[in-house]
Parts: C-alpha cells; sequence; structure tokens
DNA sequence: CTGTTAGCGCGTTCAC
DNA sequence: GTGAACGCGCTAACAG
C-alpha cells in the first residue's frame, strides 16, 4: 500500500534544501528562520510530489500518532454503538485524527488483546466505551496514558462522559404533568438489580430518582410500578397486561426504554385501547422504532453521538477530570394527550 | 502513552546479547543459527521485561502495520453497519490485525480524508463497505493497494463481499409455496429507482428476481405488486392498505425489508385482520423488529456479521478476485401458516 | 555453528 | 540555513 510515495528527503531535493529546512517549512515552526523563497519552494516541491509525510516515522520522534483507540465492551448488539461510534469519528476528523477500534465482548482476554494491540500502535489516548450506562472497572493498563470512558463511570474518578438520565426521568414525568396526568401515571420496567448494581446499570435508578422527584415536586406519587426482568418488548408487554387487568386503568405510562413501550403499545391494541386518547406513553432512549411506532412515540433521546463527540474533545483535551453530563432532550411525538 | 516501554535494546542488553540476536529469536527466524540458550535468555529477558514490539519502528521496515482500514459510507445510520464491524474485527483479532476505521458519509471532501489518513498510517489493506448493497466506484486512490468491497461491487471487478439477495428472494417465495399459498401472493416494496440503478440498490433487482423465478417454477406468478417511495414502515402501511382495498385480498405477502413489513402488520391490526391467520408475511433482512413483532416475522436474515468476516479473510489471503457471495438463510417465526 | 556490526527506513530536532 | 544523531526494530554482510 502507499509504495512509491515521494519522502521528505524528496521534496528538500526537489527544494534544493535540506531535509531540516523542508521539516521545519511544512510544520510551520520557527517564523523568521527561513526565507520566503524558500517557504515558496519547499510548498510548491511538495505539492509537485504529493508529499505526504509516513505518520510511523513522524511518530517514532514525536511520540504522537494523531490515532486514537476507540474500545468497546460490545459494538454490534445495540442500535446505539454506531451513534456513540459516529460522534466520535467526526470530532476526530475535526481534530485531523483516526480511530482504531475495538471490542472486548466483555472476555477478559479479548480485553487484554485489544489493548496491547492499541498500545503497541502506540494510540495518544484510550476511549473506554460501555454500550449500557454503566460503572466498571479500568484495566490498568490503560491508566499509563490519557483515557476517558464513555458512556460509563469508575471508581477512579477519571473523565467520562455520561448521559443526564435523572434530569431525563424529570423530563419524561414533567411531559405528563404538563399535560394533566396526576394520580394515574404508572411506570413500566422497574428491575431491582438494574436499579441497584451500577456496573449493570445507572440508567435506572437514574431515570427512577428523576421520575419520582418530579411527582414529589407535583405533590403527587406514583400509582403503579411493574417490574420486568429486562427492558425488551416482551416484557412491556406483560407489564401493560398486568396494569390492564386492574379497574384503576392508569391515564399514563413511562416506560424505562423505548423496547418496553413498544411492548406496552402492542398490549394496549390487543385490549382495544389506544394510544393516547385511553393511555399516553412516554419513554426513553428514541430507538427508531420510536419514530415508527404508531402514533409516535414521545421518547427521551440518548445523546449518543453528542457523547462520542464530547468524549474525543475531553480526550485531545486533556485536562478534563470527572463526569462530563451530556442532557437528553424530549422528542415530542404524539403518544402524550391529555387524560380523558 | 505507553512511557517506559522496553525496547529490544534492553532486552538484547539484559540477555547479553545483540539486537540482532534478541529480533532473529523473537521473530524466529533461523532455526538453528542462535544457540538454545540463547533463545532461553531472549524468552527469560522479554518476558520479564514484558517487551512488546513497537509497531511503528517495525513498520517503518517491513511496511506491514497488521492494520486494516475500514472505509464505509455511513455507519451510524443502519443497525446493521455494527454486525458488519464486529464480523471484521473478530476476524481481525483472529489474524492478529486491527482495524482503523472512518467514514466518508457520501461526502468526496471527507472521502478523500479519510483515505489520506488510512495510506499515511501504511495500512496493509482497505475494506471499503457500503451500508446498502450497491454498486459503485473506488476512489483511484485505493487501487494502488489491496482493497476489497464489502457489501458492494464495482465496474472494476475487484474482490467484494456480497449477499445473495437473488437466492433470498427464492427462499421468501419458497416458504410460501411451502405452505400452501399460490395465487394470491403478493409483493409490497416495488421501486423502481432501487430496482433499476445499480448505485442505489442491487438487493431490489435480484430479490424481486428471485421471487419471480420461483412462483414461475411453481406455475403461477405474482397476484398483486405494490410500489414504495421507500422502504419504511409508512411505505409498508399504506402499501397494505391499498392491497386491503381490494376484494380479492392476498393470502400472503412478501416485503421488500422488516421495515415495511412491520408498517404492513401495522395495517392489518388496523383492519381487524391477523397474521398469519388472515395473511402471512414473510420479508428480508432479519431486523431486530422481526423478533419484537408479534408474531414474530419470519425473514430472509442479511448475514452481515459473516460478509465482514469474510472480508477481512479475502484482504489477508490476498488471491481473491471478483465477488464471494454470502447466502442468506430463512429466520422461521410465526408470521407464515397455511391460507385459511 | 554462533553471533555481531552497521546501517536502513523516514521525519524530527539539536548543535553549529 | 545545515549536518548528524535519534527513535526502534529489521536485516545484509561479516567474523570468530
Amino acid at each position: 500500500m502507499g509504495h512509491k510515495r515521494a519522502t521528505l528527503a524528496d521534496v528538500a531535493r526537489r527544494a534544493g534544501l535540506s531535509k531540516t529546512a523542508a521539516s521545519m517549512v511544512l510544520n510551520g515552526r520557527e517564523g523568521t528562520r527561513l526565507s520566503a523563497e524558500a517557504h515558496q519552494r519547499v510548498f510548491a516541491a511538495a505539492e509537485e510530489l504529493g508529499y505526504r509525510p509516513n505518520v510511523a516515522a513522524r511518530s517514532l520522534r514525536t511520540r504522537k500518532t494523531a490515532t486514537i483507540a476507540f474500545v468497546s465492551d460490545i459494538v454490534a448488539t445495540t442500535r446505539f454503538a454506531g451513534d456513540l461510534i459516529r460522534g466520535a469519528l467526526d470530532a476526530a476528523r475535526e481534530h485531523d485524527h483516526v480511530l482504531l477500534i475495538a471490542e472486548t465482548q466483555g472476555d477478559v482476554a479479548f480485553e487484554q488483546y485489544a489493548i496491547d494491540a492499541m498500545l503497541d500502535r502506540q494510540v495518544d489516548g484510550v476511549i473506554y466505551a460501555a454500550m449500557a450506562t454503566r460503572r466498571l472497572t479500568v484495566p490498568p493498563a490503560l491508566l499509563a496514558g490519557p483515557v476517558v470512558l464513555l458512556n460509563a463511570t469508575s471508581p477512579e474518578g477519571l473523565p467520562c462522559v455520561l448521559p443526564d438520565d435523572e434530569r431525563a426521568g424529570r423530563t419524561a414525568a414533567g411531559a405528563l404533568l404538563d399535560k394533566g396526568h396526576r394520580d394515574r401515571i404508572a411506570i413500566i420496567g422497574r428491575n431491582r438489580l438494574k436499579e441497584t448494581d451500577p456496573e449493570v446499570s445507572l440508567a435506572a435508578g437514574a431515570r427512577l430518582r428523576g421520575i419520582h422527584d418530579a411527582l414529589d415536586e407535583a405533590g403527587t406519587s406514583v400509582h403503579r410500578e411493574v417490574s420486568c426482568p429486562d427492558w425488551l418488548p416482551e416484557h412491556g408487554y406483560a407489564a401493560m397486561r398486568t396494569l390492564l387487568r386492574r379497574p384503576d386503568r392508569p391515564t399514563a405510562v413511562v416506560c424505562m426504554n423505548d423496547r418496553l413501550a413498544f411492548g406496552a403499545y402492542q398490549a394496549l391494541a390487543d385490549a382495544g385501547l389506544s394510544v393516547p386518547q385511553d393511555v399516553s406513553v412516554v419513554s426513553f432512549d428514541d430507538d427508531p422504532i420510536a419514530a415508527w411506532l404508531r402514533p409516535g412515540l414521545s421518547t427521551v433521546a440518548l445523546p449518543h453521538e453528542t457523547m462520542g463527540r464530547r468524549a474525543v474533545e475531553l480526550l485531545l483535551d486533556g485536562r478534563a477530570a470527572g463526569p462530563t453530563v451530556v442532557p437528553m432532550s424530549l422528542r415530542r411525538r404524539r403518544s402524550i394527550a391529555s387524560p380523558a
């Protein structure tokens, strides 16, 4: 690949100057040390030869590769991984950097491999990403250089980027309160494990706190809460069915994520009820299905692209410490109405 | 990053040998040239120092970086991008390689930037991926080194990896025929642009041919075909409604992708019809929603993970030319039954 | 047989 | 403005 590329020596020769001079000119060093004429000649030569520096050679001296490692636990599983990566990619490009990616699949051996591979390539820093917002422990090898955690925190208090799930909870509940819902708001998706183990999820507890706080402040409280073994459509379906079995049906439901909401929609349809006339629904994530549902699902969006971007900015900036919280905003669609 | 790493010189010194000896031992060169004892000493020293070669330094001489560029048009938009990448990542790891990723966003300037950045880093080859199966023209700069197209072909006849959409079409139609559907099979998702412009889609035409061929061979033909401006749920919804307006309602429908099928499900539900008792549905892609729908949607899966894997295998193997076709298989769920 | 010396590859940087 | 060394690992040529 890239066989007969012009080297700095070629440029220097063509410009009739030394490699040193060429290097200085091309790197914009030393304002007046070289004549304007020398500048012209070097630029012209570089242009004519299509010169591009060899990053490997350069990094040997400078110890900078303009390359960032993006290591995540799982890239393929969730639709959101792509947004995280895209944001990171965009920011990297803006700063003339490039991304080396690897995934650990939650496997210690793979993780070790990935980290070694990145370090062998002298990356300038690493972004360590989790696909579910959670706390994790960072492999010690990473602590030697710049790291930022993406969608995760760690006990070490490293710089990290997190979505603001607590405010998202307030936002979701607020959207319902604003429309006049009050004493018949239910929650679908309580889950003890997700709520109590920060290594599993940080989102569940935070969203819940936000919801409860908002209702508290409005002088009311949750009507009913249904637990789910996981946050999948089938669990949302079952949860909504149990809510509908009771006579005092809720006027509104907040689902802990969009997949649950999808299941809830199905249960409502099966029961002959319609959204939002009979029951309003609000949720979290802004999964693509939120827009595909009929009526469109109002949901508080995960700002994954922004988060990915912020992570590389923090990494390149270098002076960040502690968490950076990215706001989540409500995508208003048609699933919320005033109670009948 | 990686500040005080041990160098080859450190290893050699500790082993009491020259760098040459250490290098040869560590690279497994020259069977008997060095004593067994020397081998021991070098290995021991390397082990004790945690030595790992500096890839940049090595590549300066060998011109190999054990790094593959993965350049795609769009990573974030579709859920499938992740699978393509994951497959590539897995195969890369198995061959001790690493992936440098970039996306062009369909923008010529971004593409130029990405390619230059990859080439500057002396990647061993590039995988050029498209998120929708289509024909594209490869930037000339890439033709200088090993390239494989992923989910795309090019006029140049470069090595490429494609899903077998034509057989997928036969498979989908076959699943319906097997259950006894015959003269009332409809298609949702005809689209002249996708079917005729290979730079837009190669999948549409191929799937359609497969479906038609299978019906031909069964001595029948398509009952009705509905065009859609795009392959989104809303278009599937509209298409199904137009089918249902006619008195001779189809007994089965094949949707050109799962998102259309999702819309079709909604229209059927709105009409009070049920899948598969009233209408059977089969589709393509195996989007996650296929499993979430009720009943589960039977669909012919895009083998994205396998394709990603195959692409790096082809690239590293080096001797491939022309297309490699990856089979698509039917995910049997509950959306197909015998006609009433 | 067992090993070493002396560059090389490419760009940066120090001392003159 | 320049020569020469340097960063790190590989390798042709050479020597005990």
